[in-house]
DNA sequence: CTGTTAGCGCCTTCAT
DNA sequence: ATGAAGGCGCTAACAG
């Protein structure tokens, strides 16, 4: 049924070996053979098999990659960027999504290891024991993307979560802010989460501002939970005059919260965050926000990979990106 | 180096068929027997390689994913129906970009033939000759996915976009409107921009509105587009009462453009679009449009593909999934 | 430049 | 319930 290598040998009067070179474009072979070859191919309709090179070169040029949700637009954005890199080494790309659910996580590991997959790219939640246990087991690079372990041992790429968000910050303390709220992710997320919010409090100390319990909201990244923080700092006796947002979806969530009560942005409210999202330039106002280079992240990510793959040896396998604040028209400057 | 199942098979005393039994599920074995073989696995850290299975058994459980571009949310979502569908199953899933472009669309196709994926699930542009002629050298099934080709022929799964299209109108015309604009994709896309257009021409007619071609712009589905059709439409003397765009995205560039010039949506201009974006009800005023179930299409596209793929017969393999439209805020009655 | 020969790690009859 | 043996389709030395 199935034309084999054999077949496209039998049928050109050769070896399969010498099929196998032409195939694999090794330059040991009369142009005159080749052509014979070639023909033969056609004439049949050979298509190579993959799983059997793959069994035989014990290489299956695909990387596997593990991602939160790939319906989310920073991680799809990283996405397009890995597999643009990819592509262009000629690697395939498997994608699973993992939820940041640990057992999750450690499934699809384990199963992207039994497929042979050449490499690992993985975003996820925290890196536990767990975590590198699994890669531990892996004989393949692995790269982590968007994400970092505690002791930095493992190859990654991201930006500098607690200097963006003081970036942020910072922002709104140079245009005179002082009342400064922050809508948060969850705390244990070690990179949107905690490192955003040490962000926001070094740069509250360095201001010499004090730091207020209650002008913290935990949010859950999405437009609603936006939605429902600022609601909360609208009803406080004493409003703050900016908010920053771990997350450009929050943000924007809290610009239509201020909107629908009547206030506006940036007159009443100054609102920034970190992301820069498509959306950010969507809204209106436009959000001003701290850009993290997401197309980058995954194609840096999948560049170091291949290195890696190649064994060619890296100088600096965490490499931090830069990010940058796009100032749009959501931050005022306050005339007291 | 590795551990393969011979090593298995002699650390637990048995042969390397009982391992491979007890790997796979197979009840017959004898319990304590599948206890020792568990237990020599465990010892020795064995995974078992997924590509000398796939040889073996002629099945690799992954299925290939031809996209267009997963950084775009409405690919990105369907991928998600896909991706959960097909873990659901156990598969996995190999993601390719393939930017609408043929020559990408024809190679990728070939390259996951190559690699033995079990079914191939498609989505992009026009299908053409080659397309076809590509699919037909596949041994495994094929559905198109949010796309459909001419003849009917293979296994797809999509909405109706004439008929949203319509309805999307025709809710315009019940609010009043009779003088009402269309931003529309290139007509050259069968799906988003062909359809599209021609259920918004017979809304018209059945409306008994003439058509006019100065209220026809053509953008390219994004934001930009929708803001610079909308300067047009405004520039006009005699100005549309509503325009339906032809995407959200368009749409809600359209409602800022509206915005940006001192106008109001939807007391001047009201706005209608397909889609249902998350975007969609993150802006103000929140869009109406018809929502197509792009979670659903991969979904289900998916679960197609598994039937077929483990040769279920299949009632009706050309599956339309239903629209429906969602009042929001952007559609005003017209009081005239 | 070309052919021969072993595997790669596993599944799968076919016996037992 | 278990074992033996023959591939799956291809690559990779090794000869020549």
């Amino acid at each position: 049924m199935t034309v084999t290598i054999y077949d496209v040998a039998r049928e050109a009067g050769v070896s399969m070996a010498t099929v196998s070179r032409v195939v694999n474009n090794n330059p040991n072979v009369k142009p005159q053979t080749r052509k014979k070859v070639y023909e033969a191919i056609e004439r049949l309709g050979y298509r190579p098999n993959a799983v059997a090179r793959g069994l035989a070169s014990k290489k299956t040029t695909t990387v596997g990659v593990v991602i939160p949700d790939i319906s989310n637009s920073i991680f799809a954005e990283i996405a397009r960027g890995i597999e643009d890199i990819a592509n262009m080494y000629h690697y395939n790309i498997i994608l699973c999504n993992a939820d940041k659910k640990k057992d999750k996580e450690i499934r699809v590991i384990n199963t992207l290891l039994e497929k042979q997959v050449d490499g690992l790219l993985f975003m996820g939640g925290t890196i536990t024991e767990d975590h590198v246990q699994a890669f531990q087991t892996a004989s393949v690079p692995i790269v982590l993307c968007a994400t970092k372990d505690e002791n930095g041992t493992i190859p990654a790429v991201d930006i500098d979560h607690e200097a963006a968000a003081f970036d942020a910050v910072s922002t709104l303390v140079r245009h005179g802010h002082r009342e400064i709220a922050m809508i948060s992710g969850t705390l244990q997320d070690p990179a949107n989460g905690y490192s955003r919010f040490q962000g926001y409090k070094r740069a509250l100390e360095t201001a010499g501002i004090e730091y207020q319990e209650d002008l913290v909201r935990i949010g859950n990244y999405r437009y609603e939970s936006g939605v429902e923080a600022m609601k909360y700092f609208l009803g406080l006796k004493r409003k703050p005059s900016a908010i920053f947002a771990a997350t450009d979806e929050m943000a924007i969530g809290a610009i239509h919260s201020v909107q629908d009560e009547g206030y506006k942005v940036p007159d009443d409210f100054s609102i920034i965050s970190v992301d820069n999202i498509r959306m950010a330039s969507m809204v209106r106002p436009q959000l001003t926000t701290v850009a993290q280079p997401m197309y980058d992240i995954g194609a840096v990510a999948m560049r170091l990979l291949t290195k890696l793959m190649k064994k060619e040896n890296v100088e600096n396998a965490q490499v931090i990106l830069p990010h940058e604040t796009i100032l749009r028209l959501s931050v005022a400057r306050l005339n007291d």
